[in-house]
RNA sequence: CGGAGUAUAGCGCAGUCUGGUAGCGUACCAUGUUCGGAACGUGGGGGUCGCAGGUUCGAAUCCUGCUACUCCGACCA
């Protein structure tokens, strides 16, 4: 799922125009100093040495470095605009951690750091990311909705979080029921167009997380029967920080003008260990995990009810060749447990098809199809059984919407 | 760091109050009957009772001190 959890978000990212590459878990203190947060982070930055007694840090994030790399290598406002991710563990020396990983000390992250010649600019690639966000979590089958954030100890005045509502939320959330309804931006949206009609429709709904709730401007904004107050997991933010790192770390570049300016800049994250849990509390139901097609660990498992049996084995055999053969990830349980334990076993994992057979399908030549996500099931020819689930798969990967 | 709880078989638990050398479910092994929603019978293996010390003829059980984990608060993707 984490595979491809990052699949998703890597296509979405280079879709809008970020670049992928890659930055080491392991900093130097001094860049750190340079930008004074060496000593503005508390004990979440665990602080070590290396053999020659110098100060490292295991990353809790990388402005410091990637800005460093700019300053090192970019020049002209000719090469700009630049929006460099990498998707990276980081390292938080948590107070406390928990929920499994949820909030665990090391967490996998994609982070994108943008690099414009000024604000308006910065703007438009704050928007690329905005929307680019949208898609992702569409894609993945949730509903995140972008909320007033507050900038913490990053700074800044521009920023969204990006909430999926569960009950088991840390964090309680407050929004316009419409914010839930909301059309997502397509496949083929420009992203060199302008994308502030949609960021706008996107923020004109209330919606805002309890550090920065005003009940006030709730109840006065959002109709009594269009309240919704939930709790939610944060699975994204997006920041505009400005030159708060590129003053401080003298990344600079000549402009049209001839004169060195500093860049302006954001960073906008997507934890990637914790989208995992995240969508494991959207979907799931007294039996087990109910995964969305796109993040799923396999498409289809194919139940062999009496493996050994020479029929079941055979038309198993073949269906498992036919559906590789036509790009789905099939899992094929040929295990001896009995039905029972498998298909409650498959249901407990989550796939979202299960593709049954059994001695008495096979005598009459079919089989049948379970739909986890709805409990539906229905019966097919076993000639037309990969077909039909290749019809009812493709769809789903949201990958052409 | 403050508050609460837990630690006994691979996993989930009971037993601790009232001390007598450990049990249930599940999983595992063998075997027979089952075979489309976690089947049933019979037989079997598996535990220094978190660690260290103390009380006692005898400690999973009582006392003292540790350690680990979980939950609540402060931190945050």
């Amino acid at each position: 799922m984490l595979r491809k959890v990052q699949a998703i978000i890597e296509e979405e990212q280079n879709r809008a125009g970020a670049i992928e590459m890659l930055m080491p878990t392991i900093q130097p203190a001094d860049l750190w100093r340079e930008s004074g947060r060496y000593d503005a982070y508390g004990r979440e930055m665990l602080r070590i040495k290396d053999r020659h007694d110098r100060d490292m840090l295991f990353g809790p994030t990388n402005e410091e470095v990637i800005t460093d790399i700019f300053r090192k290598s970019v020049r002209s406002y000719k090469q700009l605009p630049l929006n460099l991710y990498h998707i990276q563990w980081k390292f938080r020396d948590e107070i406390r951690p928990r929920f499994g990983t949820m909030r665990s000390r090391e967490f996998l992250m994609k982070d994108a750091y943008s690099f414009d010649l000024n604000k308006q600019e910065a703007r438009r690639t704050y928007y690329k990311m905005f929307v680019s966000y949208l898609r992702t979590y569409f894609r993945m089958g949730l509903t995140a909705i972008p909320m007033k954030a507050e900038t913490g100890p990053i700074g800044g005045d521009l920023s969204h979080e990006f909430i999926v509502l569960a009950d088991t939320g840390e964090s309680g959330v407050f929004c316009h029921a419409d914010m839930l309804e909301k059309a997502i931006p397509p496949i083929d949206v420009d992203y060199e167009g302008d994308l502030s009609p949609i960021v706008d429709d996107w923020t004109s709904l209330y919606a805002a997380t309890e550090d920065m709730i005003d009940m006030e401007e709730f109840e006065r904004d959002v109709p009594q029967d269009k309240r919704v107050a939930a709790r939610g997991i944060e699975v994204g933010q997006v920041f505009y920080f400005g030159t708060k790192y590129s003053e401080a770390l003298n990344a600079q570049v000549t402009g049209p003008d001839g004169k060195e300016v500093a860049v302006h800049s954001g960073s906008y994250g997507i934890g990637l260990t914790r989208i995992v849990p995240a969508l494991i509390e959207a979907f799931h139901d007294e039996d087990g995990i109910k995964w969305p097609v796109s993040v799923a660990p396999f498409e289809v498992a194919l139940l062999n009810l009496k493996s050994g049996e020479g029929s079941c084995d055979d038309v198993c055999e073949s269906l498992y060749a036919q559906l590789n053969n036509g790009g789905i990830d099939v899992l094929y349980d040929d295990t001896s447990e009995g039905a029972g334990a498998k298909f409650s076993t498959a249901d407990l994992i989550g796939i979202p098809f299960q593709l049954i057979i059994g001695p008495r399908g096979v005598k009459s030549g079919e089989a049948e199809i379970k739909h986890r996500r709805t409990g539906e099931r229905e019966s097919v020819p076993l000639e037309g059984a990969a077909a039909r689930l290749s019809a009812l798969i493709k769809p789903e990967r949201r990958d052409k919407i």
